[in-house]
DNA sequence: ACGGTAGGTGTACGCCGTACACCTGTCAAT
DNA sequence: ATTGACAGGTGTACGGCGTACACCTACCGT
């Protein structure tokens, strides 16, 4: 009775229930709580019986990952390159911003996973489109970096602390403390620059879209610059 | 005596020894492997000694960045902001070579160690001596992101590998497999321009110094071109 | 009716970080 | 010379982790 009623309450396992719990869990409770052990718990499972369905806890991470980039939307058809690919990038910027571990996890991974890899190779196409030659393709590529994933290196902000212990802080930011200050004025100076139209920035975190948008039409720009002039790789030194 | 030998034959522990082996584990033999139990048999002594001079684990790794950014040559005075900054950032590029598990360590710390603030503190004042106003230069440190600090995002190379699992693979580089191609078509194609003068990129990893240069410079030119125009902030919309 | 198999269970192992009590050698103050 | 505080290395132990392995059980095609 009971055990048929408990077998009844939950439904069955499976890859991608695991998957979307993992994902839950990570942006519930943050990427550091992420357990077979905790999992298996939120799913009313056994540890081991998770094994059953991923291989172990890196293709687990690989899996979340690939949850996450598929959600990115498909490129636009009928505009141009550039267009193309900045409104790509701001959808998977979007779409990461809800899962703040991911960057993180992205990043530590191996290999780059099967959805990472069709997410890239669409956005090389979409260049390549737009009469890109295969060798600037490529650069702007590593140009591009993590950003062509949506994420940018944050040092100051807390959105990684956010990723690593559970969800955005709600609180208001934390004052800079004024020996801060005295240590290292000129970041002081940029942080309570006026640019964002509030009063204390330091732990509010600055990678808002405003920076990321800059940072990424600066490069589209720069690109621009570079396809127009037909860019051709320079005769190699050695 | 055989007490007295041993105490003899080993320095005494400090922090900076401690340091310094952690260092010299994480190269040897990835980040991964390194725990305190590790690094204390390296240092000839029980888990808990260590105790004694770093707070915890992550105080550890706070204090094993520090080590390594405190290697970065100071800036550069009598030249050009744009100068300063990229010879600057080049440094970092090749001590973080030295270390490639360093990258992913910087990133995944919740704070900023000082003395990675201390770094960055420095780069803005070359900005500021260089007549960029406090909210450009603000800009430009978000725009640079990880660069700065001498590395970039690498989906590709096997660096991230050998941050994780020991010193750089000396052995050729692995063939692109051909369902790989198949899968992916364009990456395949920029994976193989002829712009590395070698047969086979992918595993090889291609964020090389010329890639790392094409980005960096593609960044200061455009930030050149705004300081020149006098960027200043947009009106906020809001 | 029955054997195979997919999938959940229980136990156990070795690793991790580290709390806590303990010991020991050194050195300043008596 | 004695003592007592203290800095620093030791030993034990705990809870958590990933996961190997043997098991059990419910279902399915024959």
């Amino acid at each position: 009775m009971v055990e048929q009623a408990e077998t009844l309450r939950r439904a069955p396992l499976s890859r991608d229930r695991i998957l979307r719990a993992a994902v839950a869990l990570a942006d519930g409770t943050g990427i550091e709580s992420l357990s077979m052990r905790n999992l298996a718990q939120d799913l009313g499972v056994v540890p081991m019986a998770l094994y059953k369905h991923v291989a172990n806890k890196d293709e687990l991470l690989d899996g979340m990952i690939d949850v996450i980039v598929g959600q990115i939307d498909p490129p636009e058809r009928d505009t141009t390159w550039k267009d193309a690919i900045r409104r790509r990038i701001l959808s998977a910027r979007a779409v990461l911003r809800r899962h703040p571990w991911a960057p993180l996890a992205i990043e530590s991974r191996t290999m780059a996973t099967p959805a990472v890899l069709a997410y890239l190779d669409s956005v090389v196409g979409t260049l390549r489109a737009g009469g890109f030659s295969a060798n600037l393709a490529h650069h702007v590529m590593h140009t591009m970096g993590s950003r062509v994933l949506g994420f940018s290196q944050e040092l100051f902000d807390d959105s990684r602390r956010a990723g690593r212990s559970g969800a955005a802080s709600p609180g208001p930011a934390a004052a800079m403390p004024p020996e801060f200050a005295a240590q290292f004025p000129h970041l002081a100076e940029i942080a309570t620059v006026a640019s964002h139209d509030d009063e204390s920035v330091v732990g509010q975190g600055c990678d808002d879209q405003f920076e990321f948008e800059f940072a990424l039409d600066l490069l589209l720009d720069g690109i621009e610059r570079l396809h127009e002039q037909g860019w051709a790789a320079p005769r190699r030194p050695r």
